[in-house]
DNA sequence: TTCCATTCCGGCAACGTTACCGGCAACCAT
DNA sequence: ATGGTTGCCGGTAACGTTGCCGGAATGGAA
């Protein structure tokens, strides 16, 4: 029981040719049904799998798919939990490679991946990536490339991602519907679509109803809690300060919620604060924390789902957009009106 | 710039031979300063990059490491990134499975990951898994195996872990220092041996301090939020009351929390509470929960390196241990006594 | 000159698989 | 009988790489 047997063992104890055993295990057609029994039941016996890298080799095809996600925080881990169960499905084989928001890394990643000789590429992009030139090397390369959630205009390609401006609307509308009307964004790097689109939305809804935007109240800082953090205690160090807070990611918000407590303000009385995309925490701390949440589970599955479809008509991919609607949940941190029956 | 250049294209373009070529490209020896110097030239020109799949099918390697973890969740992200750290340093590459705590999601794991030819495995075990006998199949095929985090007696392989037991000791001793008496453990399913070892350190805190063990304060229960969550209600139901609860998990941790707010009651003051893993949401919430911090990343990192150890001399594996240190951070919910200085 | 060692290189086989082609029966229709 | 069709099978090459072996050319020593 040492080595895995092979199609050439098998071809030897039934003194048939390789060819013969060959087609008899995948394809009935063209076998004698006999000679195919007699295969079949010696192939259970030696417990034969196919090899997998001789399969590749011979097809050009290695059935894997590399995955390039930012981080594997609570969102991100849900997509790539939803590939992986797509991909699966179909037979595909998911290879994770974390960036860790770092560019460099993410250039890396996609090297790898090229050289591990991967089918195709589902890619969330780093924060940090401002050139997009690694992955267009991958197209030139003729494999197929899907983008979820993180897009980006720069680089062509069908994508999957939740409507982000729209999320960034209700949420933005939501606070002026409480009656806050100096909202402050607390936005990603400049360069993250994501955060750009969701910004827009925050624009959209002070356009609608009639909010002067104040250049003041919407600040750029590194996607996380700290910087969220400082950041927030010099918007409520100003002299007119923002009675609200929109937060482009919840760890953003988390970091919002302790410098307003560390002010000794409190939600939603003094100040309205809504996140974005629903990670548990938000119902967790005091106050809870109202988010936009995204499906992030189904959008991973429509990811894969989408890259294979991808990968199967190459040639008319006409550049796909799915888009995926958000949905805000109201918890105490922005509910400032009684709630209405 | 379609496909990608083969050692055959360089060696038509150089009119050499393929050995000549190939060696050219690896190890120096046999082979003319010139002609190495014009191969190397040329295959920088034509971008060359060797054929994974070719190359291990030749030499019956694939430098890829099977990872299977339970899930994704914070400490156990950390760890994979600790794995891939060093994996990628030593010229491998991971591929994480997902186990999502099911015994039968892990054969297949398993099964696909074998049928991928990895090298070998690195595992963290489901907590539904009762029996091992697909981890025995890997051994069989004479595959190196490291267990990390959680551990099992049933697979003889070399491991990683930190010390339980020393976790729930210092755990349960904190608490007891704090003059609690009466104290709880939630402890996870009763197969899983991390939940055990925790609680013989539990045990152990209490024999050291003369506290008389009392079966009703013990509770197993699923490794999650809303199982911890009703079980501390029960827990909190009781005539006597326990006084504190330790619990061998954050996310246990939390659901008890949830729990002893709803009935009303105060932390510390009323009761105590520990968890374990030092989860960033322990200092989130409100009070901020003590907890049992792991180094996480180290772990990883050291899983990998046993691993590339194991591998490296597959003979004499004296089934090495590792285990790492754990910390006690002490929050609100634990710190009845005042801060000495 | 002869011999041996060294340096460099090419040919062949192999890893495990499949695609393609061709061949040999057997059968049926003409 | 002849020719064509069908059913079944085997041989060979190929995917890209490396290991092994043998051999040619060169150089120096005997």
């Amino acid at each position: 029981m040492e080595k895995p047997a092979t199609i050439k063992d098998i071809a030897k104890r039934l003194n048939i040719s390789l060819s013969t055993v060959s087609r008899a295990l995948r394809n009935a057609s063209d076998v004698n049904p006999d000679t195919k029994k007699a295969v079949m039941a010696l192939s259970e016996e030696l417990n034969y799998q196919p090899n997998k890298l001789a399969l590749s080799l011979r097809q050009k095809q290695t059935h894997t798919i590399g995955v390039i996600v930012p981080n594997l925080d609570y969102v991100l881990s849900l997509m790539v939990r939803g590939i992986d169960e797509v991909a699966l499905e179909a037979g595909f084989t998911v290879m994770v490679c974390q960036s860790n928001e770092s560019f460099g890394r993410e250039i890396l990643n996609t090297r790898r991946l090229l050289e591990s000789l991967v089918d195709g590429f589902i890619i969330s992009v780093s924060s940090e990536s401002k050139s997009f030139d690694h992955f267009k090397k991958i197209q030139e390369r003729n494999l197929p490339v899907v983008v979820f959630d993180r897009v980006t205009p720069h680089l062509t390609a069908p994508s999957v991602r939740i409507d982000n401006e729209e999320g960034g609307f209700v949420a933005t509308e939501h606070l002026i519907e409480q009656g806050y009307r100096r909202i402050a964004v607390l936005a990603g790097p400049e360069n993250l679509g994501v955060s750009n689109s969701r910004m827009d939305g925050y624009l959209n809804a002070l356009k609608k109803h009639k909010i002067k935007k104040d250049p003041a109240l919407i600040v750029h800082c590194d996607f996380n809690q700290d910087y969220a953090y400082f950041a927030t205690l010099e918007l409520l160090a100003m002299k007119k300060r923002p009675d609200a807070i929109f937060t482009i990611s919840d760890r953003m918000a988390i970091g919002a919620m302790l410098a307003i407590k560390k002010k000794g303000l409190r939600m939603p009385e003094d100040i309205g604060l809504v996140g974005f995309n629903n990670e548990p925490v938000t119902s967790l701390v005091t106050p809870t924390i109202s988010s936009v949440d995204m499906p992030s589970f189904e959008l991973g599955k429509a990811a894969a789902k989408l890259f294979i479809e991808t990968m199967h008509n190459k040639e008319n991919m006409d550049l796909e957009e799915k888009i995926l609607k958000p949905k805000l949940i109201v918890r105490e941190s922005s509910q400032k009106l009684p709630v209405k029956k």
